[in-house]
DNA sequence: CATATTTTACTGTTAAGGCAGTAAATGTGA
DNA sequence: TCACATTTACTGCCTTAACAGTAAAATATG
């Protein structure tokens, strides 16, 4: 068991908890974002094998939203701005 | 060009600035999270359907933290303590 | 308790990612 | 400009995720 392990298995009870708050099945949830119903349970299970895409659409689907940070966030933001201002 | 296009493709670019300030190749950051070298390349490029396992793996080279946030994720934090503490 | 619903688990097929190797393009420094 | 390093892009092979179908186990409903 290791970090992305534990991880992924809590993200999949987050899912989890928001489909049944939802009064969703696994697969309407499924057919709701577009992926297999086979997926939708892999991902609750905590498969970390799964791909981000078909995470990803589970999560917009419940309004889950995604977040990531680094130690250079900041100076990345910065960066970021600046790139799109000039061609 | 969806919402999860512009995610991964925004997350791309962050894992490749971390990467350029700790002064890694590619080939480096591969083999230091355990990915083949075309999987870091498709991460900063941003292809959206590498697995989470590898996206994983890069960004927790990289210190970069995961964050998910939904609607429920108060009251998913109390069931959760409580699932915890009951057998 | 009986029945219906849902989830879990397994299946085979299909499609596609992971990967190393390679070569061209790009970038970097002397 | 030349040489080196790195990235980009493409290759084919191999592995495996995605998927629907199915059946059994678990759960909910009446």
């Amino acid at each position: 068991m290791n970090n992305i392990t534990q991880i992924v298995g809590r993200l999949g009870e987050l899912v989890r908890f928001h489909r049944n708050k939802a009064g969703l099945t696994q697969i309407q949830l499924a057919d709701l974002a577009g992926v297999g119903k086979s997926t939708v349970y892999d991902i609750e299970k905590g498969k970390s094998t799964v791909q981000i895409s078909s995470l990803f659409a589970v999560l917009a689907i419940m309004n889950i939203d995604v977040k990531f940070s680094g130690p250079l966030s900041a100076a990345f933001e910065k960066w970021s701005a600046a790139q799109s201002s000039d061609k």
